[in-house]
RNA sequence: GGCCCCUUCGACUAGCGGUUAGGUCACCACCCUUUCAAGGUGGCGGCACGAGUUCGAAUCUCGUAGGGGUCACCA
């Protein structure tokens, strides 16, 4: 069988983490058959339609590296990929459903079906249209709909008996059709609902699996049911589980809960390898119980009786020590460098020579969670005149004799190598008798201004000579001054502060 | 509320009749250590409940409870 699967968002937002959730289970089932994925836009509510976010679901798509076979951007045989340029299409099928009898139109207004429904809830019946235009002549209905009433499309679904759908993953699931509405297929504005839409097009762009949220399982029978109408043959469903939301709640993924906008996890310096590990996490399992693996890997093995159906909660603190694994381990270190360097350079960072950011990430990167991280740390390996914090003074305050030391014996050391600085530094603090870090903790703070740092060695041979010295110098300086408060005590605002920290050096 | 789905440590999960119920995150302790991390070792902690099937149930069946989803001219 020639696979093929879809994905179908909707245009309303921010690209959704459950977008990304289910493009990565189609995209993955799809590349495991060696089948087709294709990208649809679902654009059918022009109240919620939002022009941005088209392009946005592409790129988050492009970002993570799903790439789809068919798509608005890339075309395909079953052009147009969006829906609201395939409208001539819906309306030919409703044309024929109303033809064969098997969907009818109903004029009710807004406040009629309001009205209904407050009846329905007074008498204590279940609310859901009660199919009262069905019963309109086929005469009456065309005269109507001639003389230019709107109207929407409903579809004719059987009064009594069952439906049964098949999930791939929970086996028969059986509706009785009395639980199942007429529901609007075409609205009034000429543009069809999501069951007419998904149905038309999965079937005419020859998707043969319907990989989706679990929130879809109670609309399937209406699918089924529409399917059997066109005597189209059924694609297989497989109803994922439903993210859930991080609090006491436990319900489906909001962004009112959460943050589920793909972007923002990539603003936050989350790379796309973690994310889609993370998410191929929430209800699928490698074979051997690998946690760490790549889209190639998990393609290489995924099988759909690997997902478990219990409704996994979205864990934002896995979801950075993941990333934060791959920052430090499973990121080869010039790829991590390349996509660090970009962020280094909007933060304004300026260097010489590149090697200087391979070290630089080389020693931080056991040090971060996200790519972010990287600048907020790394601003004393660009920058000679950063304030020091409450901590690094008080090491400095105890270490002035060191770092006078230091500064001589480093300006004798002819090679600033590894070895010759490590070597210096151990031989030191050994005739001068006291703990490593009595000595190193000082120089650290000298060094970066912060009590928490890299090694010192690793420092030292970093900023190499000239900076270390001038560090120094600039330290004793300090000290010698009485390591005044750079920070004013008037409460104003950032300008001032950034002022004062020029002023302190 | 009707209907539908689901149920193993706080979270993600392995398990597919016989296991001291395993791993990962988080948390705690210890080790390593010049700080912070990283790393190492260990600990805490779970089969929702009740029947039944079986020589034997986390695993199969039924019921109960709990959680979620859905009941739109939104997807």
């Amino acid at each position: 069988m020639n696979v093929v699967t879809r994905i179908a968002p909707s245009p309303t937002g921010d690209p959704h983490i459950g977008t990304a959730y289910i493009g990565l289970f189609n995209y993955v089932f799809a590349k495991r058959h060696g089948g087709r994925f294709i990208l649809r836009i679902e654009d059918t509510d022009r109240s919620r339609y939002n022009a941005l976010s088209e392009e946005r679901i592409l790129a988050m798509m492009d970002w993570l590296g799903l790439d789809p076979d068919e798509s608005t951007a890339v075309g395909g045989p079953h052009s147009p990929y969006r829906q609201s340029e395939r409208l001539d299409l819906y309306r030919e099928h409703v044309d024929r459903l109303l033809k064969e009898d098997k969907a009818y139109r109903a004029f009710e207004t807004a406040e009629e079906l309001e009205e209904m429904r407050n009846e329905q809830k007074r008498k204590g019946l279940d609310p859901g249209y009660d199919g009262r235009s069905r019963c309109l002549s086929s005469q009456e209905s065309d005269d109507r709909a001639a003389s230019g009433e709107p109207f929407v499309v409903r579809l004719k679904t059987p009064l009594d008996g069952t439906t049964r759908v098949v999930d791939a993953l929970r086996g028969e699931i059986t509706f009785d059709n009395r639980e199942v509405r007429d529901v609007v297929l075409l609205k009034s504005d000429g543009y069809p609902t999501y069951h007419l839409a998904a149905v038309v097009d999965d079937h005419l762009m020859g998707v043969t699996h319907v990989i989706r949220a679990e929130e879809w399982i109670t609309s399937t029978p209406i699918h089924t049911l529409l399917y059997q109408a066109f005597s189209w043959e059924t694609p297989v469903f497989v109803h994922m589980p439903l993210l859930r939301n991080p609090d006491e709640t436990r319900t489906k993924l909001s962004k009112r809960k959460l943050d589920t906008s793909v972007d923002s996890y990539r603003e936050q310096g989350i790379i796309p390898e973690a994310l889609l590990n993370y998410l191929a996490l929430m209800g699928w399992s490698m074979p051997d119980g690998r946690e760490f693996f790549s889209l190639q890997e998990m393609i290489g093995a995924f099988s759909l009786d690997r997902i478990s159906l219990g409704a996994p909660v979205f864990d934002p603190k896995k979801l950075r020590f993941m990333n934060a694994k791959y920052l430090r381990d499973l990121i080869p270190l010039e790829n991590l460098t390349r996509r660090v360097k970009t962020l280094f350079e909007s933060a304004g960072f300026a260097w010489e020579d590149d090697d200087y950011l391979l070290d630089i990430v080389d020693v931080l990167r056991p040090r971060v969670e996200t790519l972010n991280d990287f600048v907020a740390h790394a601003g004393y390996f660009f920058e000679d005149d950063f304030s020091y914090d409450d901590q690094a003074k008080k090491k400095l305050a105890s270490g002035q004799k060191y770092l006078e030391d230091l500064e001589r014996e480093f300006s004798m050391l002819e090679f600033f190598d590894y070895d010759s600085v490590d070597d210096l530094v151990h031989d030191y603090v050994q005739e001068q008798g006291v703990g490593m870090g009595k000595v190193l903790q000082p120089l650290r703070a000298a060094l970066t201004g912060r009590a928490q740092a890299p090694s010192v060695t690793d420092l030292l041979v970093i900023l190499g000579k000239r900076k270390v010295m001038q560090r120094i110098g600039r330290a004793l300086s300090y000290i010698n001054a009485g390591l005044p408060d750079d920070k004013p005590q008037r409460p104003e605002k950032a300008k001032n502060a950034t002022k004062t920290r020029h002023e302190a050096a």
